[in-house]
Order: structure tokens, then C-alpha cells, then sequence
DNA sequence: GGTTTGACCCGTT
DNA sequence: CAACGGGCCAAAC
């Protein structure tokens, strides 16, 4: 596949393939992109992530299942209540019960 | 081509 | 338990 595209337009389409109710790590995403180590970049990549793209930015959690800083969806409580709209579990900490929302991954490609 | 930064991750203090 | 620091990687300046 387009494994010339640089490391954002890989993350940019694995985050596109995130489906609804489903969630997915920055560190997964970078071992899905090919660099395990490059968690940081991929939440450099959100920073400049377009919204032409319809990328499911709020899908998109730290390790341990926390939303980033609510500053950047436009509010505190926007970014859980459209993953609670989606189905995705919170847990009484606030944190999304990853057991049960984490991503599977790209079926295929 | 070196420096800065970032929506992270992990260990230590 | 909260705060701090270092490490990691890729893109922007």
C-alpha cells in the first residue's frame, strides 16, 4: 500500500478506520502506523489533523483510556459525551473502558 | 541540517 | 497520590 505516505497520512487513515464504539490508543496507533515509539507524533499529527477529514479525533485516547485536554474538541465534556453517543463504556474514574472499547485494529488492507 | 515542540509513556522522587 | 523528569519519534521552523 501507500507505504511512501508519510507517517501522519498513515495515522490520519487508521484513525479513519477506528468504527463507532470503538476506541484506540496513540501508542496503538503508532505500531499500526510503524513506529511503536512514535506515540507523541501521533498526537502531533491530531494537532494537525484537518477536519475536512472527518477523523474520529475523540476516538483517539492516552494508554490508559483518558480523553486529551478538552480545550481542543471545544469544551470539557464534548469529547465523552460523543464517544458516550457512539457506545463507548466510561468507567466511574471517567477513564473509556478499554477492555471492552479498545480498537481490534485494521481488519485488513 | 540543527533546534523546538507536541492531544504521549514510563519510571522515579 | 501528585509532581517531575527523561526518553521516544516525526514534522515544522
Amino acid at each position: 500500500m501507500t507505504q511512501k505516505a508519510p507517517f501522519f497520512a498513515r495515522v490520519y487513515r487508521l484513525v479513519a478506520q477506528i468504527p463507532e464504539g470503538k476506541v484506540a490508543t496513540y501508542g496503538q496507533l503508532a505500531a499500526l502506523a510503524g513506529q511503536p515509539r512514535a506515540a507523541r507524533t501521533v498526537g502531533w499529527a491530531m494537532q494537525g489533523a484537518p477536519r475536512e477529514l472527518d477523523l474520529p479525533c475523540h476516538r483517539v485516547v492516552n494508554a490508559i483510556g483518558t480523553l486529551s485536554p478538552p480545550l481542543v474538541f471545544g469544551g470539557a465534556g464534548v469529547q465523552r459525551e460523543l464517544l458516550e453517543n457512539e457506545g463507548i463504556r466510561f468507567l466511574e474514574d471517567g477513564r473509556i473502558d478499554l477492555g471492552a472499547s479498545l480498537w481490534d485494529g485494521p481488519i485488513a488492507e
